[in-house]
DNA sequence: AGTAATCCCTGGCAGC
DNA sequence: TGCTGCCAGGGATTAC
């Protein structure tokens, strides 16, 4: 699932080529993933448009069109990348060990999951794909972002230099709770998932049961170091692919071979050796090891 | 303020 | 081989 690093991969690589470039037309397949508007007026506001730049704001990325802002948040599966009309459509196939099934990788033509295509001036694209359908495209107009609550309500940015340990304090002043219901919540901080929840606490040793009234200084700051930590790692290894994650070039990631706790239940814990256990917190599967992230 | 349940959706995969 | 049923889960929403 795209979390922070997942998501800013794909910024980074799609960021320079399409920045100042125009989008002739807006290709709407599946009208449910557009979200607060019709259509036809998506498609009339987007057209002859020129790429400003690009955005990201914890999980959600957006796209700058000359003043207005287009929000694209990708769900479980949501996938954004450039076709270039230059390469031949290369399809690098993985085949999965149970069914014998190939699944892409790399630049792909549009098939069923294909939901949304921007038509670049050049032949070029940009593909919007989601195989579950969780992801959603928005337009705002100048000034009219600041109300979508979705965005608004998100706390703080752990990756921006503003992310100091007195900020990181003051966010987590007055919390109370189950930590990873906290974090998830994206409202202290914004960008974390399951998987980056599990291994920030994994990390900083905390249980993800731990209520976080209960956080003394040491422990706020071995969290307030992990969280950074574990998104930044991430982001180097071009983020987590498990089963949909693509960047921007349809490529994979490979921070997956690096995660220490998700996905990881019942294998001996990098630090203590003992099975890492698997529970469920706030309708979540989570992994973390019994002995590291003691209760307290 | 918190928890908890429900819904959206497809595909992988185990079991029969 | 094909069917059934469970599982994965971000976030909106609703109820408590």
């Amino acid at each position: 699932m795209p979390e922070l690093p997942e998501v800013e991969s794909i910024r980074l690589g799609l960021d320079p080529r399409i920045k100042n470039r125009v989008i002739e037309r807006a290709e709407l397949r599946l009208a449910k993933q557009l979200r607060g508007m019709k259509p036809a007026e998506f498609a009339a506001r987007v057209a002859g448009r020129t790429i400003s730049g690009t955005g990201r704001r914890g999980k959600y990325l957006m796209i700058l069109l000359d003043g207005e802002t287009m929000v694209i948040h990708l769900g479980m599966t949501g996938q954004v990348t450039y076709w270039d009309h230059t390469k031949e459509d290369q399809n690098e196939f993985v085949v999965l060990p149970h069914t014998g099934l190939q699944k892409a990788a790399g630049q792909h033509a549009p098939d069923k999951h294909t939901h949304l295509l921007f038509h670049l001036k050049g032949g070029d694209r940009i593909q919007y794909r989601d195989i579950r359908q969780f992801g959603y495209v928005r337009l705002f107009a100048p000034g009219e972002i600041e109300k979508f609550k979705s965005i608004s309500r998100l706390g703080l940015e752990p990756l921006d230099r503003a992310f100091t340990f007195a900020a990181f304090k003051k966010a987590m002043a007055g919390r109370r709770g189950a930590l990873k219901a906290m974090l998830l919540s994206q409202s202290p901080i914004a960008g974390l998932g399951n998987i980056y929840v599990d291994e920030a606490l994994f990390r900083a040793g905390l249980h993800p049961r731990r209520k976080a009234e209960t956080l003394k200084e040491p422990q706020l700051k071995a969290l307030f170091k992990a969280i950074p930590a574990v998104l930044r790692q991430g982001l180097k290894f071009g983020g987590t692919t498990l089963m949909d994650y693509r960047d921007a070039m349809g490529g994979k990631g490979s921070n997956q071979e690096r995660l220490k706790a998700y996905g990881r239940a019942g294998e001996p814990c990098a630090r203590c050796g003992r099975a890492l256990k698997k529970i469920l917190v706030s309708q979540r599967s989570t992994v973390f090891c019994p002995a590291c992230q003691r209760m307290r």
